[in-house]
DNA sequence: CGATAACTTAACGTTCACGTTAAGATCATA
DNA sequence: TATGATCTTAACGTGAACGTTAAGTTATCG
């Protein structure tokens, strides 16, 4: 099942560096299954794809910026997944009732998402409100007394 | 120091279940210096202000809700402690030199902290940006295959 | 074909952010 | 002042997300 893709194979060391973790994270992310190398040499030693890099480096953004622990990524990845897959069904042919629901599935959990997303832009948001009526004051303050002082960069 | 400010202080419990978390996560708290409470009783049982009581409110904000962890948290209260302290030293009267010192300082801290936010504002935009896309993708093959399903709400 | 760099699994160690007893001190109330 | 609720410190436990050896296997290169 996809062994060869005709893509070049990097090797884990290569997709560590590249995505700057270690091999150890690699491994520890497949053992919890969210990024399975897309092939392997004779050997038996892991080879990754570019699609294999992109999904590592997606789910370092998710993990680092958005504060989502990796059960949470593996839900949303596996939402992506199974459009991916019912997109290549739909394609060879398969019933409307399931299509309906998966579409219906990945729509609602994109929905949560985005929910989650739109709430901690807010509250960030909020909060540098409040920064800037600070340093509003901070300038109104230094100008009242005529310190003259630069802003920005 | 600050042992009595004319506040009604609270008892560990009661401001553990004001704000949802349990006792030992205020103590421990207080062990990585994020919040001391501001008095104590005279056997030596910690005794927490309402001050206290909203700091904890916004750890618990910045954790749950933006993802920091409490090393960064520490960072972003304690430049916030450090301008309060500049604020009070000049209301208690200082040269116009030190005056204009203090607000550079405040300025600096104010400014550090919001291009934090904005970075990471930024970062959560683009992900949103993705993920509309996205739903926009599922609308389209929903509707491309006449699959009803609501939206929204 | 040999060297050595990069890989393999397996297992124990570590840090963060607390949870969970334990054993005793303190507080509020009757 | 008694007593039960709440507090105190101290210490060991836990799950997530890896770090760090160890001991052996595979890949690559001259």
């Amino acid at each position: 099942m996809g062994t060869c893709m005709s893509n070049i194979a990097m090797r884990i060391g290569e997709v560590a560096e590249r995505a700057g973790v270690t091999t150890r994270t690699l491994r520890y992310y497949e053992e919890v299954g969210l990024v399975t190398p897309s092939s392997h040499s004779s050997g038996g030693s892991r080879r990754y794809s570019e699609t294999d890099y992109a999904r590592v480096l997606r789910i370092r953004e998710l993990q680092a910026v958005m504060g989502f622990n990796l059960d949470e990524i593996r839900e949303l990845l596996d939402a992506g997944d199974r459009i991916d897959k019912l997109r290549a069904e739909y394609r060879a042919g398969v019933s409307p009732r399931r299509t309906a629901e998966i579409v219906q599935e990945a729509t609602r959990l994109n929905a949560r998402t985005q929910a989650q997303v739109i709430a901690k832009i807010g509250v960030l948001q909020l909060y540098l409100d409040e920064l800037q009526a600070d340093s509003n004051k901070y300038d109104k303050f230094a100008r009242q007394h005529s310190l003259d002082m630069k802003r920005g960069s």
